[in-house]
DNA sequence: GCGTGATTACTCGGATACAAGATGTCCGAGTTTGAGCGG
DNA sequence: CCGCTCAAACTCGGACATCTTGTATCCGAGTAATCACGC
């Protein structure tokens, strides 16, 4: 049980977005070149935020991606769930409302995590960063 | 991003083993009869819980396994960490004791999991199930 | 009745097989910008 | 100077290729209890 790469990716590229000063579409290449990482891959990452409805693409020259809603309300939790999926960590006895109580601890825990990442903004951070 | 299906099966097994009365072994086969999983399968989980030193194995006729510690102290996170390591669900940036802010944060949600299920034990489940 | 050996019921560990998911690449198609060229 | 066309710079999406990990099985080896047999 890991993070994959990609979330990592997805939420540095957000965290870059977030302090961006222009709303200016940033390309692919750009956003790859300072991750180490192929751009072509990133897209494919960046496509499920797009789809999360987080940022949206500008195709053509001069395209890229920018953020779509307000830089002050993307949390952590919009980026891991548009990445990792949305649905319980935890697999258990059938699981249909479970009345398991393992399973009942287990999603209390998850619960609590997802408190923690939903509460804390991309903003909080960017602002610690120089503007670009 | 999930927990496996062995870590299930390790807290199911373990549930079994703190809410039982007696500590006598209890085979493998038993324990697998219950979770509907092959008990040669099952058996490598459990060699990580014995490595652990949660549990201990009995060889030879009428073995298996039981208890090592005391059943008031078995908690959730102990189990979990057994079957699926302790390392950090998150990588980052090389990570060595990284000032990277993103990881910070994903560094404290993971601890607020981590202590909901440290903060649990197995014993407080099982007394609520009829004992054995 | 009592020791001794064989049999049986177990766990242990390694080797192997299989499937799924993460990671990454390639390419063709569509889109926008901008430059170049002709009138 | 204006408009048209064409090329360049992009993203998009699907189809592959590869690698790792989770899941599972099989088998040979070792070990403890139990049963059978002979003294």
């Amino acid at each position: 049980m890991k993070y994959s790469k990609a979330t990592n990716y997805a939420l540095h590229t957000m965290m870059y977005l977030v302090a961006s000063e222009t709303n200016k579409p940033v390309g692919v290449q750009q956003l790859a070149d300072k991750q180490d990482v192929s751009p072509t891959y990133l897209s494919k990452i960046l496509t499920k935020l797009v789809k999360a409805g987080l940022i949206e693409s500008a195709s053509g020259a001069g395209g890229g991606y920018r953020l779509k809603g307000r830089r002050e309300d993307v949390s952590f939790l919009e980026i891991i769930h548009a990445v990792e999926g949305t649905a319980s960590l935890f697999d258990c006895c059938g699981n249909t409302h479970s009345q398991c109580a393992i399973h009942r601890v287990m999603l209390a825990s998850e619960e609590a995590m997802e408190q923690k990442l939903r509460d804390t903004k991309m903003i909080e951070l960017a602002d610690a960063l120089p503007r670009k």
